[in-house]
DNA sequence: ACTTAGCACTCTTTCGAGTTGAGTGCTAAC
DNA sequence: GTTAGCACTCAACTCGAAAGAGTGCTAAGT
């Protein structure tokens, strides 16, 4: 069944009233606030319907109504006004991103900041992934005779370096064989690849260096983790506390038990492969976040996607202003990163 | 005004019972659960005196008493039992550095991590303080033609590392150069003395280099930061939420306000110079942490302080286990910062 | 002189009853 | 199809009474 337009101003005026105010919102508001030329009584017909529907929900026989779930994914979907842009603050987002930051991290951290202030909510940036970044090359430099620095460059730009144990009386020429050796075999594959193929028996060459050669693998292994656990950011959880929704304790102390473990935040996000995607309460698997929604967008360097950015809220967000917030946080965040990394 | 036997008794009892059952303490109860072989209305006598010498307090006119401050403080100094030791769990703590670790980072994590599970408090760990370190050596590697990797040696063997920045088209012969002069400057002086004196004009020999040297005073700077706000882990936030005395969602928020200014903490726990520092509630000076205690101890290297872990939770706490937890920990870590670092 | 039983008193907490107010659903008239 | 009117429902608030925990004081006991 479709809805007419007067049950779609209805449904609109209702959930943008329940986002505004957090009260249940009941036919005399409606009426009375927006005007849509018609007397409350008529009103409650058409709440009625869009109860019926499964749009719309009442708390208890006497209150108003709020949108389900249903509500919100329709509002989002079809009524959800572009957002009023002068009600961001395009300057301090700028301007954030105006100092230079070079190292990466500091970047996610900075985003991730201005993410969570310029929605009062909770934000999440997953790092980038490496699985798909092509080894370019992969080098050692000698520091002390039992360590040495490995640095793998990807094609992407990224340089990840790492401090590796080598053994006592390691000469640097040997360590700039093990470094050819590898970079011959590996140079071109993609990480994941990389993790996947049996490239460790490649060699006798390489028999001597197995523990250099093990502590490779270790790297690349973190760079591609399934779990992910390592590069989730995180800031604003003091904002989930200021929600009424979050009142009570127990649904509070419940969610941020789930942000504590970052592995589950990247299965929440991970999943998300469309540029932009809202998620709402029971549309996400997990039942801590179940009161709330996901705005996330991918974020890209060059074409592939390379890790996530996300807004979490209770479902009774601003949902036209954060997407348009994610938007431009995304777009200048990946700019950042191209020309600083690329 | 010194305390009897029977008195201090008494004190203990209070303090115990408080920090089992988060109730004001009656005389009644004290009575019956500790046998001190004495009725009811003596130990509200002796109450009545504890309280006018302002180591007890009364919620209310009808309630029992709570300790004050002032009696923690005497409960601390003065009564608590050594920690019965089979109440920790040793092996969960062990099991945990037995694991392998290579960075530095994860093993903060780690301990951060191990420290709130095992205290069901939260849990903080200053990064190590480079100031006192001295430079060992500094080394640049060429990466691309515009992108190098500066590595800086203490002599702590703390090596940290970062990519720089290059003029196109520096060679690496050039980079060496930089290299050679800047070891002969600044070999064996502290960080701190680096920072603080005017080497960077001592050369006209790298007048052509401006942008390197800029490059390595950042990385100075951030690794002797005054806010070492970069250097803030924590963990176990969710156990604040768990404590009867955070069921107030305000006073949560405040705290938890608090804790996402790394910067705070940073100050709050950096003037422990002591190997094991206890604040107690008001002893704290930030109002914010005013319903909290702080159980910290310093970590070492070798001779010197390095950093700092602490453990908050309610002034409740069970001082007693979490004193020998910090212990335990710091002795731990800093052992495995040694052997691993050293 | 210290200890203790007894008792009146205080103050919070709990519970239920009554009241208010917001909002609905239905019906009948427009 | 719309609306006014009205009875009905239910949460939220208020109030007072009762219960319960604990105290402080007094007077008697050791």
């Amino acid at each position: 069944m479709k809805l007419d337009s007067r049950k779609k101003k209805v449904l609109q005026a209702i959930v943008e009233d329940y986002i505004a105010t957090a009260e249940p919102v009941g036919s005399r508001t409606i009426a009375r606030k927006y005007n849509l030329g018609v007397s409350p009584a008529t009103i409650r017909n058409e709440m009625a319907d869009l109860e019926e529907m499964g749009y719309l929900e009442q708390p208890h026989t006497s209150a108003g109504r709020i949108p389900s779930d249903l509500g919100y994914r329709f509002y989002v979907d079809c009524l959800m006004a572009p957002c009023d842009h002068s009600s961001i603050d395009h300057e301090s987002i700028a301007s954030a991103y105006r100092r230079k930051v070079r190292e990466i991290e500091s970047l996610i951290q900075m985003t991730v900041r201005v993410l969570s202030e310029s929605t009062n909510c909770l934000a999440v940036v997953l790092g980038p992934q490496f699985g798909l970044a092509r080894v370019q090359y992969l080098q050692f430099f000698p520091l002390f005779s039992h360590q040495a620095l490995m640095v793998l460059v990807t094609d992407t730009g990224l340089a990840e370096n790492r401090l590796i144990e080598i053994p006592e009386g390691t000469q640097p020429g040997e360590l700039l064989h093990v470094g050819q050796v590898l970079n011959r075999t590996l140079a071109g594959l993609t990480l994941d690849e990389v993790s996947s193929t049996a490239w460790r028996e490649l060699s006798s060459e390489l028999a001597r260096y197995r523990s250099i050669v093990e502590q490779v693998t270790e790297l690349l292994e973190a760079l591609t983790a399934q779990d992910g656990a390592e590069r989730v950011y995180m800031a604003g959880t003091i904002n989930i506390l200021t929600q009424p929704e979050f009142r009570d304790i127990d649904k509070a102390r419940m969610l941020l038990g789930l942000l504590e473990k970052n592995q589950a935040l990247y299965h929440l996000l991970k999943p998300k492969t469309h540029d932009l995607s809202i998620s709402i309460g029971e549309e996400n698997q997990m039942v801590e976040v179940r009161d709330c929604s996901l705005v996330s967008s991918a974020y890209h360097i060059g074409q592939s996607t390379h890790g996530h950015l996300a807004v979490m809220g209770p479902r009774r967000m601003d949902y036209s202003r954060i997407v348009s917030v994610v938007q431009i946080v995304e777009g200048v965040f990946s700019e950042t990163l191209r020309k600083n990394v690329g």
